[in-house]
DNA sequence: CGACAGCTTATTGTATACAAATGCCATTCG
DNA sequence: CGAATGGCATTTGTATACAATAAGCTGTCG
């Protein structure tokens, strides 16, 4: 897409994620485009593509509204994650090349390193972690499954939460991606999609718990 | 959608469908347009669809061309519905209704008599064994799970073929369905996910088969 | 007091004109 | 002769005006 209309998208966005367009609300095409700086067209075009993605839906007149999402919605989402990316390492352990695994393992090394310092680095984290999981997809080799992950993965992220995943959770994501690259390894597609089935549901209780004892406001990705 | 958007939207699609618009020809906005009898404004909102449901792709230079599909592609397609059907039907034994069951009975009978008569009736077979599936995916209660098992069930259509499925395969399914509602009866998710997993699957042997020995041009859906 | 009809207003859908970007081709220069 | 560059043609992106539709309101009637 070119500029505005990204520009619309990546703005209704974040407005979405922050809380600043409050969940169930309505949303006209006209006020975001004003908000946006551009015109009601490009506005148009980012809201069917957060339709496609579910971040918006619209009644049956047409009228759009922020989605509204309860953690049964975010189960659901979860369940639907863990079994895709399961189906993703299965694939991946096939045909997974030594360069990507060599990716693979430096991204943990990095990862690891960015909470083993004196001054856990999460952003770092996480930036490492998303790295690590796209390679796997890449080696999957799907591109309807990648599409499909691309859904479920920036879903969670609507329910907010300020604190950050305590340390233990990060180093067992740690060691979660360690057993994956053995079992990578060993080219065991079963072994590689039950650990990612386990990681990913470890990821969305542990995500549930913060989510249900904190309620301040803040931005994180999950940490899976 | 409204009336242009969703004319252009069925029109392009059937054209996709089939063949008129070739696999991997470039597609122009505006000779679209004429042929739909519209202006490109809803031209645009019509392939913004049929490119979320990977009808159509774009290039990185935002031009849009038929996407063209191997058979690989399609095994893709259907190990990922297999997945999903199988994940559907797991959910569904757990929350369908008596009234579901009921709706599910009738649609297996109906279809059955569509083959058992004289002359077999292909066309109300696929539409009460639609019905069917559908039913499955109404009790399976997920809106993103529906949403994306419709993304891999349209797909199939694209590699058409003339011959219609053998009497042999579309009995199988009908014997298929009956052992589902067993399952369902049961409540045993487990096995009504394995047997949605070898019903999807012999449907797309079934297809394969059917595709590469037949070249003719025709319309059928998948009879899984 | 409630409900319904008709009008008014708000919101989305469509067409069209114009701007921006991309691709293509020819020409030129090394 | 080949590669690079410039300009022209094609295609998509954006803005805006207007049309169609849905929602909300008000006044009237049962």
């Amino acid at each position: 897409m070119s500029r505005a209309s990204d520009r619309a998208y990546d703005h209704i966005r974040s407005m979405i994620l922050s809380g600043e367009l409050q969940s169930g609300s309505q949303i006209r095409e006209e006020a975001l485009a004003e908000l946006c700086g551009v015109s009601r067209t490009p506005v148009r075009d980012a809201l069917r593509r957060l339709e496609a993605e579910m971040f918006v839906r619209r009644n049956e007149s047409q009228r759009s509204f922020v989605a509204d999402w309860s953690l049964d919605d975010l189960e659901d989402a979860f369940q639907l994650r863990a079994m895709l990316e399961a189906h993703a390492a299965k694939r991946a352990a096939a045909r997974i090349s030594r360069d990507q695994l060599a990716r693979m393992r430096h991204h943990n090394a990095q990862l690891k390193q960015a909470i083993d310092s004196s001054r856990p680095d999460v952003p770092k984290f996480l930036d490492h972690n998303r790295l690590f999981h796209s390679i796997i997809l890449e080696a999957a080799a799907s591109d309807r499954l990648a599409s499909m992950l691309l859904q479920v993965t920036e879903q969670p992220v609507v329910l907010r939460t300020a604190r950050q995943y305590d340390l233990e959770n990060l180093r067992r994501s740690h060691h979660e991606h360690d057993e994956l690259l053995i079992a990578f390894d060993n080219r065991d597609g079963d072994w590689a999609a039950a650990v990612m089935t386990a990681h990913i549901r470890r990821a969305f209780h542990a995500y549930a718990e913060a989510h249900s004892t904190d309620t301040e406001v803040g931005k994180s990705n999950m940490a899976a």
